[in-house]
DNA sequence: ATACCTGCAAATGTTTTGCGACTAA
DNA sequence: TTAGTCGCAAAACATTTGCAGGTAT
């Protein structure tokens, strides 16, 4: 199986596009979080390394790791872009604290077929879909008790 | 049964807010249409027949519609915020059109039942959760063949 | 009379873009 | 050498807020 950076070399290639320092950098810092960083926060920690890299970079180089199919753009309607893996990771759905901000990832292989049948019900073609779950999370239930 | 507004007078009356035109206007706009219109959307009806009423004082009706019970806020991952009815219209879930825009509203026991069932499993106590399918409606997809 | 509300303009917060300088191939 | 990129600042957007003037009760 190729590695992350191995298919990201590749798809700038193929694009005649530049594999720059900079969207190495970036690209190395998020595939080192397993969270859904925001822009923000993938930009405070690339600056402690690299304090010249601007905030303009990292979205454009985001939006590049995401088309070259690395990363998901996901939304908790907090007003924020997040980011999460897509390579080698498998679609699943989130349980968004609304205390903590916690997000856990879960699939229901049910759900999931659930979906399909219903989009077919009306005749609609799905492409993408998401799921989210917003409440209080295990730790943050307990602790309010 | 109580009327929208109604329920919207009362509200405001409770908790000593003032019945303006302005308001009233808002909130007849808004029952009036059975779609997901964004402030925007709005303000541009509200403005063919009003056109001193100014885009904040939609922006803050909208919320305190929202408060009374009687809207909510949705989002379809464009950005923009959108508005759908709350008052006696049971929660639902959406399929998204993402050529014609169109959103169709679908509602599954089964899914929603599945939801809690994933939730309790991770000792997750949900409040909201929203599902959006996103792809082809069935006219889009005929015209594009 | 007096809270409360509105309209306007300015501020905010996030994301995008224009542009001259820089850099990978 | 020369596209393609970068950093910076400015622009673009959606949304919120401060404030002076207006309005419902």
């Amino acid at each position: 199986m190729k590695s992350a950076k191995t298919v990201f070399g590749q798809y700038l290639k193929n694009r005649g596009m530049l594999h720059s320092k900079q969207r190495e950098e970036i690209l190395d810092i998020f595939l080192k979080t397993e969270k859904h960083p925001t822009i923000d926060a993938l930009y405070q920690l690339i600056r402690k390394k690299h304090p010249k890299i601007g905030l303009a970079t990292v979205y454009r180089s985001m939006r590049v790791i995401c088309d070259a199919g690395l990363a998901r753009e996901v939304d908790f309607g907090d007003g924020v872009k997040r980011y999460e893996h897509e390579y080698q990771h498998q679609h699943h759905d989130h349980l968004v604290c609304l205390k903590c901000g916690r997000v856990i990832e879960v699939l229901s292989p049910r759900i999931e077929h659930l979906q399909e049948t219903l989009a077919k019900k009306h005749n609609f073609t799905p492409i993408r879909h998401r799921m989210e779950i917003f409440g209080t999370c295990r730790e943050c239930k307990r602790k309010e008790k």
